[in-house]
DNA sequence: ATGATTTTGCAAACCATTCGCAAATTAGGG
DNA sequence: CCCTAATTTGCGAATGGTTTGCAAAATCAT
């Protein structure tokens, strides 16, 4: 297999992420480099992205504009609770889907096999 | 306000979505009434889906590949369970939410306002 | 029917993302 | 360190889904 080098620009790009703790966009973390002086081109942000994503560093969404946005994130299962003011993304715990499954079975004949959710509101400290 | 003129693309394209109860993009859309020698332009599938989003009348989601699409859906809120076999989605109504807003405003304070769910599998018919 | 209003189709513009490739960086053995 | 092979970077160009401007066509109210 290829190795992975470990760069100044790729631990850049890492450290924005792991610092904000929110979804941001390939051309937001850019524009966050440029602020702080270093110049990371853009193709490697999104090429140091989708790497992240690979590893299951971080997890990607679409915001309703369209664009692919990412947020540093560990490999088990869960879900995130985004924070509409601050942007804040917290994770959450996945209980409460055994009893969805049950339901889908027996009321669909479904048999579920993989499921996604998202919240949305107001954290703690913006309250 | 401005009027919503009843033309025959607008209903080709709406006709298509009710038909196949599943996730569409403009441009299966655009294929599959090209096929039925319906040669409805692929700016007007655009520009018609935008609208039976915005009444409501369609559901949006963009997939793995960053493409958008639509299935035919009502108001009331609820989610989906999509077959990864043959594409059909159901309706499913939204319960074991409110256990899951508790914990989240318990937990870690967070006050729930929106959610997002989706469920993949197989369907009935599939399996 | 007639005219005002809205919609359509087409091509061009848009814009986020991807790609090709030469130059720069990294890793690792000697 | 020094050298070389492997990998990554930056840039500009290409890609591809989506949007837009505008003249021609369709729809609606009168
Ligand atoms: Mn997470
Ligand atoms: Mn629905
Ligand atoms: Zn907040
Ligand atoms: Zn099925």
């Amino acid at each position: 297999m290829r190795a992975a080098y470990a760069t100044r620009p790729r631990e850049q790009v890492s450290a924005v992420l792991r610092r904000e703790k929110r979804y941001l966009s390939a051309a937001e973390i850019h524009a966050i480099l440029r602020k702080s002086r270093a110049n990371v081109s853009l193709s490697t942000v999104y090429r140091t992205l989708d790497l992240l994503a690979g590893k299951g560093e971080a997890s990607a969404r679409v915001d309703e504009r369209g664009e692919a946005t990412f947020v540093v994130c560990d490999q088990s299962h869960h879900h995130h609770a985004v924070c509409n003011t601050c942007g804040k993304v917290e994770d959450v715990s996945c209980e409460a889907i055994e009893s969805v499954a049950n339901a889908l079975r027996s009321h669909h004949g479904f048999k579920l096999a993989d499921h996604e959710m998202e919240f949305f509101g107001t954290c703690g400290a913006c309250r």
